[in-house]
DNA sequence: CATCTATGTTGACGTCCATCGATACAGCTG
DNA sequence: CAGCTGTATCGATGGACGTCAACATAGATG
């Protein structure tokens, strides 16, 4: 594994590796049809402008898209960066 | 998923979410016999204790073990562990 | 246009973290 | 015991991060 593989897969753990972050996440993946509204997930116990920063984060580390529609935006998950990272864990440990 | 178990989780994460740290545990993840000594993979472009601190971050959230050998200390890689992070990246995406 | 709701951005603050040099400890070898 | 190598710990430092209050923006509606 190089330094630049390291660094990218890296972003993307680290991007889960806060609890709030997390929970949206798994929110939004496991929410009726692979999407959801900030307003449906917003409940994680931290206060809104704090759930738009995570939100933001977990864009930028590609493992979410946001689409806005009307009033509400709407997030889903990004399904082949999970696959990457579901492969580098599971690749390890089948050796 | 409720907020003991983001924080369980996200401590997992959190500990790939560096890059020496995630080639770390790749190396010893791949390394032959599923083990490696510290000096074979400690050649990650940082300083001895560097390495020693991160190998102690793995090893306290619970993804590598360590045992001493003689003059050597050697990791290995926690299964059960992988495989709870391995379901928590699968699962969702199967919604 | 005025106003309301939903969401994003900014600036500040306290805390955690990655890194290093220096040093300590463990085990081998003479 | 003395000296050497491999690994861990300590203390310091600079930077990154999570959080909030305040404010800004987007879209809907009257």
């Amino acid at each position: 594994m190089t330094a630049e593989e390291a660094e990218t897969a890296a972003r993307m753990f680290k991007a889960l590796g806060d609890p709030v972050r997390l929970r949206l996440f798994s929110a939004v993946a496991s929410h009726e049809g692979g999407e959801a509204c900030v307003c449906d997930i917003s409940d994680v116990g931290v206060s809104q402008p704090t759930v738009s920063h995570h939100l933001k984060k977990l864009k930028e580390a590609g493992l979410l898209t946001s689409e806005r529609r009307g009033t509400w935006v709407y997030y889903r998950v990004e399904p082949s960066v999970l696959a990457a990272m579901g492969k580098l864990l599971s690749l390890p440990a089948a050796v």
